[in-house]
RNA sequence: GUGCCUUUAGCUCAGUUGGAUAGAGCAACAGCCUCCUAAGCUGUAGGUCAGAGGUUCAAAUCCUCUAAGGCACGCCA
């Protein structure tokens, strides 16, 4: 348990215990104690509502229990200065934060693992994202899908849960089908022929880059084979292309997975007929119109679901319920799928599956990510990935830089519609809030260095209480809730928050800067402290812009 | 028409167990570099938390209704 975290818990049992021996309320009777961390400084370091909870149940009014409380605390427990009462009924602690000082050598000791926790309780956790279909080049929203999705695992596995990153290969269906036709008809337009290209086909740049290259490459030789094999190897080499492009680009992207999961597995495996059965067995499967169709109704769904067309093909639902049944018989407690906005009305069927195939839907969690708006110049900017108008992810990277992309992305919380201003990301300028984080960490460095130039350097016997000015202490309570905030943020699943807190961190940071100096050649023992203090800001801020996938520079 | 998302400062957004005077960045205004990076700091101004009811000691937060914008409602994927 971290400092910060041991702090909290001894308050809280404090809080408790005073109620008990003010005879105000039974043990069971006592709601769980709540500490905030009050916005006015001058409402002391943390308070409690216990006092107005208590109300109703004490039968007093809650500033009459406060002082009840208060007359049973035994400060010496809990590190605590002073309390008061406030307002309607707050109890507000003021700390000793000398504890603070403790956690600097811990915080250097642990270095990129500090804000680790088991928070988590290595929980089997899935986090399937991104899950693009290889027909093209990936877009704006799967770059959101991505940036989200990425944070989201780095903060789980910060915050102690066990976490397998998967994508989702869609290389059985019908859009592989016209990837290959389209890759066909640029093919064939690349040798001078005219063909035309399929009605749903992909409009995009790659697959005219793939059609000149096997021209390059092979000239005539496909026109020559039978209809059949040429098919065949177009759809082989149009996945293959595509499929390495995409890797590359979210290698680029700084987003890595663990599991490539290819949905033709499904069928050549068996586990598509394995799920059928499963359903089948349970009763939730039914035959009409010549189609087979899934009772989804019968839990919760708005309508039935056809899961074998008529022709005698899957509709996309099977192949993926199979898939899930797959990830919860992997071991997974929870499975959480980052969808795209449209994907949305799909969750009530998937949830519906889910429980047929036996398991509780409550332990699939689905994350939409909501749509992305692109503004330039103050315009709007049109897309539309039909016609392979949409602005890809690489060209996003190329133009924005990545961490200015990333951090975009992972400043905004995924639910809320979006407007990316690129005009502002592009700027390398103040306006940009990307660079506020990242030059307070270009800045510790610089500082560092110069340290170590003059001759004053971290020192492990640095008396850490000299450590006592405003600044230096509010700096020092952010490093202390990064851990809190990690596992907040895991719980929660809301990656945001770490973007958040290092805006947070690095606006203490530049306010402790800006009223104290750290080298001083007069004062070798308070440069020491304050080298050690800022070491573990330059740390802690690191660690956290690392779980967002934002580059920590040493100079700006 | 039905379901889901959104609506908070001029703009983009935080506010995720209901708490005290609703916050940040940008934009605006006024200051701060003989001093570790001014991509910074300090201060000022800026709000009917879309609207109306309700729940309670307390609501931006929970419930109901209304409005506006977005997305989805296929034997497509």
């Amino acid at each position: 348990m971290n400092i910060a975290e041991k702090v909290q818990e001894e308050l809280k049992a404090e809080v408790k215990a005073a109620v008990l021996k003010a005879g105000l309320a039974q043990v069971e009777e006592i709601p769980a104690v709540v500490l905030e961390t009050p916005k006015e400084k001058a409402h002391g370091d943390y308070s409690t509502n216990m006092a107005m909870q208590l109300a109703r149940i004490a039968k007093k009014a809650p500033r009459a229990i406060a002082e009840e409380m208060i007359a049973h605390f035994d400060s010496s427990k809990a590190s605590i200065d002073k309390i008061e009462i406030a307002g309607p009924g707050f109890i507000n602690f003021y700390m000793n934060n000398a504890y603070l000082t403790d956690l600097i050598p811990v915080v250097l000791k642990e270095g990129e693992d500090y804000g680790n926790t088991n928070a988590g309780n290595n929980e089997k956790v899935q986090v399937e994202f991104v899950s693009a279909n290889p027909t093209g080049d990936l877009h704006l929203g799967h770059a959101r899908g991505a940036a989200v999705g990425d944070s989201l695992c780095n903060v789980l596995e910060k915050a102690g849960y066990d976490v397998t990153r998967e994508y989702y290969i869609n290389d059985a269906g019908n859009q592989i089908h016209n990837l290959a036709l389209s890759v066909e008809a640029r093919y064939f337009q690349a040798l001078g022929q005219d063909k035309e290209m399929p009605e749903d086909g992909y409009q995009g740049q790659d697959i005219i880059g793939i059609g000149q290259k096997l021209a390059d490459e092979f000239d005539r030789k496909f026109v020559d084979m039978s209809e059949k094999e040429r098919y065949e190897a177009f759809r082989e080499y149009g996945l293959k292309y595509e499929m390495a492009k995409l890797k590359k680009d979210l290698e680029n992207f700084r987003v890595h997975f663990d599991v490539w999961y290819s949905e033709t597995s499904l069928y050549t495996n068996g586990k598509i007929d394995e799920a059928l059965a499963a359903l089948r067995e349970n009763g939730h499967i039914y035959e009409e119109d010549g189609a087979v169709w899934f009772r989804s109704t019968a839990f919760g769904d708005d309508k039935d679901r056809v899961l074998i067309k008529n022709d005698g093909t899957y509709t996309y639902l099977t192949p993926d319920l199979a898939y899930h049944k797959d990830k919860f018989e992997r071991g997974h407690e929870k499975v959480i799928n980052i969808w795209g906005a449209d994907h949305h009305g799909y969750i009530p069927r998937m949830k519906a599956a889910v429980e047929a195939l036996g398991y509780n839907p409550n332990n699939l969690e689905v994350e939409v990510i909501q749509l992305v708006h692109l503004y330039k110049n103050g315009e709007k900017m049109k897309m539309s990935k039909r016609t392979g108008k949409a602005v890809t992810m690489r060209e996003l990277v190329e133009e924005v830089g990545l961490d200015a992309v990333r951090y975009f992305f992972a400043m905004r919380s995924g639910d809320t519609h979006m407007d990316f201003d690129l005009d502002l990301a592009v700027s390398e300028s103040n306006e940009n809030p990307v660079y506020y984080a990242q030059y307070a960490h270009a800045r510790i460095s610089s500082i560092l260095r110069q340290g170590e130039e003059q001759g004053i350097t971290i020192n492990n016997e640095a008396d850490l209480l000299l450590l006592e000015a405003e600044k230096e202490i509010e700096l020092l309570k952010k490093v202390g809730d990064f851990p809190i905030v990690v596992a907040e943020a895991a719980e929660k699943r809301i990656p945001h928050r770490i973007a958040n807190y290092t805006q947070e961190l690095s606006a203490a940071f530049h306010s402790f800067y800006n009223a104290e100096k750290v080298l001083d050649a007069s004062n070798q023992a308070l440069s020491e402290a304050r080298l050690s203090l800022i070491k573990a800001v330059q740390i802690t801020l690191k660690n956290a812009l690392k779980l967002i996938g934002v580059s920590a520079p040493e100079k700006m």
